[in-house]
RNA sequence: GCUGGCGUAGCUCAAUUGGCAGAGCACCUCACUUGUAAUGAGGAUGUUGGGGGUUCAAUUCCUCUCGCCAGCUCCA
């Protein structure tokens, strides 16, 4: 028999038999490592711990505790899952696929006949509970890839069948727990005893292989956790995220509504709401202005005839909503490049002046699909913080450079993490190789210059430009692209976009797409999520709110309250005759920063007495006092 | 758009097998003049999302439609 050196993490090696699995080497390291381990790293890559070591290598156990081991225990709990509903439901369902996702798994099943409801829930979960309880052991085995088809198609099982016939291996792995066998390339845990903590949280429909041609699947999406602990501080979290939704704040805070009678996807802005949105967008055309950027303004209707010309009537027009007077056909916009173009158009450019930056807060419309449509965060009337940047070639690396560090400064300013991803030339694409090379290497070597890792989408380019995309994440951590960057090479071309040379002859500038926020729309609703409706006072729609003790001191408070509003600052006046604790458990809901008391006390003394939303009560001061502390605290944007 | 679920007062939710549509909060009135997260009493509030159908009778059953929710697909 040959033997084999294995070695451990810790640098010591085992020198055991040709076919030793790592549970036998993890029990000559102790019973309860052994009783631990899900799985094992050798050579780098996972595998059973019952399978038999043929070679020399290294081997890592995992045991419990790792990430990589919760994410094994969810998936064999997805075999579980699918075990269970087979035996529930025998041949009426067919399984397809079920991986471990973030935070849990799923898995989706097809039948014909057979409706998931969440009333099955239980059910399944008893029936997984019993299986497991009943210490199954999981096994792996190699089968050549015919015999695998051969008992697929004999159980009934069509989608594995499909799945091996377009894995095109010779073999295949199957795991087998009791009666259950999956097509899987594992690893597993080795006994169902191992999967305690379980639970089933909700169903939807999933097209078969991501394609909407396909069949439609019904996908059950569950979790699993270490302990029941584990379990309960990820359901108290989600809880949490539900009371952060922007939906449900943006109704208690009054800021925006839906209205059936006005359409889906388009908001309705409340006083409040469109306060916020307004401070938001005076932080834009500042720092705009700042950065070399020049305003411009657009039509909201441009004729169909140019969106024919731009390539929008043919890649987008599903998307758009048309209009005719006297016989001539418009398109409301769904984007801002076609006005700033025009402006570009107005006259002949040299060289000198670029690069040229035009900016807009343009309003478009698109028409999303219905089932697409999510609050403030999917809409079909959004304003955009849109740019256009026509350049020389040669500048295109400095202006990218430019947008980066504006995007990276605005995620400072409101505290956003983000992720970042390049998107590179789909198959489908037009342009020379040479302009594709030099976009693309541009926006790289900006996002390697930022120190931000992001991710390539390889071949997910818009087809006239390679793109960044940032994304932003929502309370439940699904992610929303806000900025984009994109270098276009086509619709200069197409709108004949020129500027003379330092040669005296016409050259073609490139453009620039770009946003920095996105959508106004879709910003808010992120950051309603991100500070849980408590904004802080820079962008607090209402900054402050007087409130006096009894009538007697109205007088007063309403003199305090029109000294504030001259001021600049946002206030408002609660004189009802009701309790202070009444108003200030009303005004701390509403999530006003600052709450100014005024009693017999302060009128006396002519101040005010703050009281911060978390609680905390300053001194009293006097009402240009506030007003400085005011200032001085969202100067710079806090 | 697709699959599934849902739609009752401004909000959160009740209403046996089809049998008079209700509660709390908010709102209005009155009293109380109040000191840092809810004073008390009284009052008003609905074409049960909308249209059509079945029935003696529909919030409840059927159907179409609008909208919302979750996910999928899409997202220049």
């Amino acid at each position: 028999m040959a033997l084999l050196h294995i070695e451990l993490p810790d640098g010591s090696i085992k020198e055991v038999e040709s076919g030793t699995t790592p549970y036998s080497i993890a029990l000559t390291i102790g019973e309860g490592l052994a009783r631990q381990s899900v799985a094992a790293r050798f050579d780098g890559e996972l595998i059973d711990i019952t399978n038999p070591l043929e070679r020399s290598g290294e081997l890592a156990l995992i045991t419990q505790n790792s990430a990589e081991a919760l994410e094994i225990i969810r998936h064999s709990t997805a075999h579980l899952m699918a075990q269970a509903v087979k035996e529930l439901y025998g041949k009426e369902v067919q399984v397809t696929i079920g991986p471990a996702i973030k935070d849990g798994f799923y898995y989706d099943f097809y039948s014909e006949n057979k409706k998931f409801v969440p009333e099955d829930f239980p059910v399944i979960e008893a029936k997984m509970a019993e299986l497991a309880k009943a210490n199954q052991p999981v096994v792996r085995e190699e089968m050549s890839s015919a015999n695998a088809i051969e008992l697929f198609r004999g159980m009934g099982e069509d989608y594995k069948v499909e799945l091996i016939e377009s894995l095109g291996e010779g073999s295949v792995s199957l795991y087998r727990q009791g009666d259950f066998v999956d097509l899987c390339r594992g690893p597993h845990v080795p006994r169902t005893g191992m999967l305690k903590v379980f639970k089933l949280i909700s169903l939807a429909g999933a097209y078969w292989r991501g394609d909407e041609n396909n069949a439609m699947l019904q996908r059950i999406y569950a979790t699993a956790f270490l302990n029941k602990k584990e379990l309960k501080i990820h359901l108290n979290r989600l809880e949490e995220a539900r009371k952060r939704d922007h939906r449900k704040l943006g109704r208690e805070l009054d800021l925006f509504s839906f209205s059936e009678e006005a359409g889906a996807g388009l908001v309705l802005w409340h006083p409040k709401g469109a306060m916020l949105r307004t401070i938001i967008e005076d932080f834009e055309r500042k720092e705009h202005l700042k950065r070399g950027y020049e305003l411009v303004v657009g039509p909201q209707i441009l004729k169909t005839e140019l969106w024919q010309k731009s390539g929008h009537y043919d890649h987008y027009r599903d998307n758009m909503y048309f209009t005719e007077v006297d016989e001539q056909g418009y398109g409301i916009k769904p984007m801002n490049c076609l006005a700033h173009m025009l402006i570009y158009k107005s006259k002949p450019r040299s060289y000198r002046n670029l690069p040229i930056r035009y900016f807009e807060l343009g309003t478009v419309y698109r028409h999303e699909k219905s089932g697409v449509l999510h609050g403030l965060l999917r809409v079909r009337g959004f304003t955009q913080d849109d740019a256009h940047i026509i350049c020389r070639p040669d500048q295109i690396d400095a202006e990218v450079k430019g947008v980066m560090d504006f995007v990276q400064d605005v995620a400072g300013i409101f505290g956003f993490e983000y992720v970042m991803e390049l998107s590179t030339r789909p198959e489908k694409s037009i342009g020379s190789d040479a302009d594709w090379e030099q976009a693309t290497n541009a926006l790289c070597s900006a996002l390697e210059d930022s120190g931000q890792p992001f991710e390539l989408n390889e071949g997910d380019g818009a087809f006239y430009g390679p793109k960044i995309d940032v994304k932003l994440k929502d309370a439940l951590d699904r992610e929303w692209q806000c900025a984009t960057i994109q270098c276009d090479f086509t619709l200069p071309e197409r709108f004949d976009l020129t500027y003379v040379g330092s040669d005296g002859e016409k050259h073609r500038p490139v453009m620039l797409h770009r946003v920095i926020v996105g959508s106004i729309e879709r910003f808010i609703g992120v950051l309603i999520e991100h500070y849980a409706g408590s904004f802080p006072l820079w962008l607090s729609p209402v900054q402050a709110i007087v409130l006096n003790v009894t009538d007697n001191q109205a007088a007063y408070a309403q003199q305090a309250f029109d000294q504030l509003r001259n001021a600049g600052i946002r206030v408002e006046l609660d004189l009802r005759n009701e309790k202070l604790g009444f108003k200030i458990r009303e005004a701390q809901m509403a999530k006003i920063p600052y709450m100014l008391v005024i009693g017999d006390r302060e009128m006396e003394t002519q101040t005010i007495a703050p009281r911060f939303r978390d609680g905390k009560s300053l001194d009293a001061m006097s009402v240009s006092d506030f007003v400085n502390l005011v200032q001085a605290e969202t100067v710079a944007y806090k």
